[in-house]
DNA sequence: GCATGTGAAGGAATTCACAGCA
DNA sequence: TGCTGTGAATTCCTTCACATGC
């Protein structure tokens, strides 16, 4: 459901009104076929005949995936994928944004980053107070469990993982992992004979 | 299969020699008859009763991932997000290396990033003389187009996409998209009514 | 006994075809 | 006619149980 989304930012400057599944298939790379049978999950969408209206659309998946009100989230560790996050200017049309910053080394910290005052780690414990429920860990991965316990007993409700370890972590808070180095040590795979 | 051998590489410091399925299961997070069935796709790999070699079992996925061989990687777009991959450390565990980062902005061009020379984009015509059959996409969305068109025509042979679009390419070339923005965004579904 | 490898059951996600509505 | 929504068929992946081998 995201990525239906994603497309329908990135073509909404078009002065079409209405969007045939077809064509947004197209145009995020997947078929027609599985874009209504994902919608018909969550109810009627759209019109036979005439396509989905593109801003109720909108409107009707943001509220599915809770981004219908703006989340906060607190990036722990500014190193260079950190700093890179910061700055990172995609978070804001799916309603995210990125209020707080957090490091242990005393260099970092009171600087400005992105627009964003460091703090120290052991603000971590305001979180909760500051409405912040998602936490984004961009430490070494030495460090990466206990940044997320900490995370954790901060009051975060869903971390967004950049580490390469495995987080445990009580299931009642969601975890998405990304390894960039991973990602691309899949592709040789798929590459032959080389 | 990834996801196994990055577990062994962090886990290989042990002086254990052998490992069970149990084990690296409960390491990566995952069960451990999962990880017996994907190993069995592609034949014999431990041991009954004694588990599976923890040397032995790295070459082995190495070797059917095809990270085996070092692959390059070039690097297109050094802003933020390029400027963090360049400098990011856990691409050599793969075999893997960014043998070159390229830019179009004039200002940029000539610097040097985490040891590697920014080249103008107009030598993206040199890779496949250079052996590098990775591409690696981090510029701004509006341009990710052109720029996969570049380097298909320049030779590669997959693309690690950190873009927002969906990349129209010939199918013989393998992309892997990531989305961060996006994958922060999918969290807020796991936050019921907040 | 301990841990692997695998057939079989079960469940989930894709794909298709088509009825129904604008 | 054009496009949606959805049951049915298919394929894929996950889960389990257990026979086999050290």
């Amino acid at each position: 459901m995201p990525i239906y989304l994603r497309g329908l930012q990135l073509l909404s400057l078009e002065d079409q009104q209405s969007i045939s599944s077809k064509i947004l298939a197209e145009f995020i790379g997947t078929n027609a076929w599985q874009i209504r049978k994902d919608f018909s999950y969550f109810g009627d969408f759209g019109t036979p005949g005439r396509g989905y209206d593109i801003k109720k659309l909108q409107k009707r998946i943001r509220k599915i995936l809770n981004l219908d009100k703006t989340h906060k989230a607190a990036l722990v560790g500014v190193g260079n994928l950190g700093s890179a996050i910061l700055s990172y200017p995609g978070f804001k049309i799916f309603g995210c944004e990125i209020a707080a910053a957090l490091d242990s080394n005393p260099k970092k910290i009171g600087k400005t980053k992105g627009g964003i005052k460091i703090e120290n780690i052991n603000n971590i414990n305001s979180l909760k107070r500051r409405n912040i429920d998602i936490g984004i860990i961009a430490v070494p991965s030495e460090v990466a469990q206990q940044t997320a316990d900490l995370l954790v007993k901060s009051g975060v409700r869903s971390i967004l993982n950049f580490s390469s370890r495995h987080l445990d972590i009580p299931k009642k808070v969601k975890v998405i992992s990304i390894d960039i180095a991973m990602e691309l040590a899949r592709l040789p795979y798929y590459m032959p004979s080389s």
